[in-house]
RNA sequence: CGCGGAGUGGAGCAGCUCGGUAGCUCGUCGGGCUCAUAACCCGAAGGUCGUUGGUUCAAAUCCAGCCUCCGCAA
């Protein structure tokens, strides 16, 4: 099959290259332009667009797909390859109409969550935060609207007590390439059968941000649990405690009822603090600032609580 | 040129202002105590103090460049 694939991050990367290694004709990538990143603002391009150049694929940035001439420019290159199928993951642009009716099959968007729930762009962190036992993937066929369209194939996936959306985020992404596959595969024996969502069970996981970051110790440990999951590794649970700042990037429950005053550390030795409902939590790899990512039992050699 | 912090035995840190014996908490190894232990006691090994150059009688410490890592901000 004919081919174009629209996809950003790390999350994208398995899916392309299953299409890659599975022989098909990925004819073009479309990813989001070069950004100014890190430290020194270095131009950095997206991890798609460099496995697609080791694969020699011809790689498109436009700004925008909508309007102006990089949409212009798009429409046109698209036209020409005349794609049978485009495969979007990820990407992180809203593909106009036309786009949308462009290829001769479909266009297909793999999606991090059990559709319609978590339907938007942090559907793996939020399924963490929220503290959901099982979540997976999802292929459908893209409509107008966000993650709107006729599912496809689902794969399901229990998430662990203390996995965090990191690790998830590398399961789903390979269970993503798995799942896709499997819809081209249907695609070409004519077996799908796509199925409307049920927009009453919709539900919106929006991109994260920075004001969900605080640890708000009067808060049930369980939730606080999640929290520091759901942000791992970006952008990271804060905890304010013993006169410091620190990442937490990991945690566990000890399901012990200390009593006491949240917010107190109850074993210094494990960084056991006490939550609002009287749990402990412990810290089982912090950062502190300017320090790097390190097992709480290293850090605790070095530094007094 | 976005702002800032850091590189010291295997790990995490102190020492740097005010140059002059390499320190702390662990780990490792050997020995002891103990029914026993991640507990306790005694002893040992292990470091060109990121790198290059400069200042100096003398640099982990002061100065300059380079490399690497990290926090904020995006």
């Amino acid at each position: 099959m004919n081919i174009v694939f629209m996809g950003t991050p790390d999350f994208a990367v398995p899916c392309l290259k299953a299409l890659c290694e599975s022989g098909e004709n990925v004819s073009a990538v479309f990813s989001q332009p070069d950004k100014p990143k890190g430290r020194g603002y270095k131009l950095t391009p997206p991890p798609v667009k460099e496995y697609a150049l080791t694969r020699g694929i011809p790689v498109y940035q436009p700004l925008s797909l909508k309007k102006g001439e990089d949409a212009e420019k798009a429409y046109e290159i698209l036209s020409s390859i005349a794609p049978d199928l485009i495969v979007v993951v990820a990407y992180g642009k809203i593909l106009p109409t036309r786009i949308l009716s462009l290829p001769k099959t479909y266009c297909i968007n793999i999606h991090a969550s059990l559709l319609p729930r978590y339907r938007g762009a942090g559907p793996i962190q939020w399924s963490v935060l929220n503290g959901e036992k099982v979540t997976g993937v999802t292929s459908m066929i893209m409509a107008d609207g966000i993650d709107t369209g006729d599912m496809l194939l689902k794969e399901e996936t229990e998430i662990g007590e203390n996995e965090t959306a990191d690790e998830l985020h590398d399961r789903l992404s390979e269970m993503g390439a798995r799942v896709l596959l499997n819809t081209v595969r249907a695609l070409k024996e004519g077996t799908l059968k796509p199925v409307p969502q049920n927009e009453e069970k919709a539900t919106h996981a929006p991109m994260l941000s920075k004001e969900l970051c605080p640890i708000d110790f009067s808060k049930p440990a369980r939730e606080i649990h999640n929290q520091i999951r759901g942000l791992s590794s970006w952008p990271c649970a804060v905890a304010n405690i013993a006169g410091r700042r620190l990442k937490v990037y990991r945690s566990e429950l000890d399901n012990i009822h200390h009593g006491g005053k949240a917010g107190e550390i109850c074993d210094k030795e494990r960084f056991t603090v006490i939550c609002g409902d009287g749990f402990g939590i412990t810290f089982t790899e912090v950062q502190a600032e300017g320090g790097k990512r390190m097992k709480t039992a290293d850090y605790l050699r070095g530094n007094k609580l």
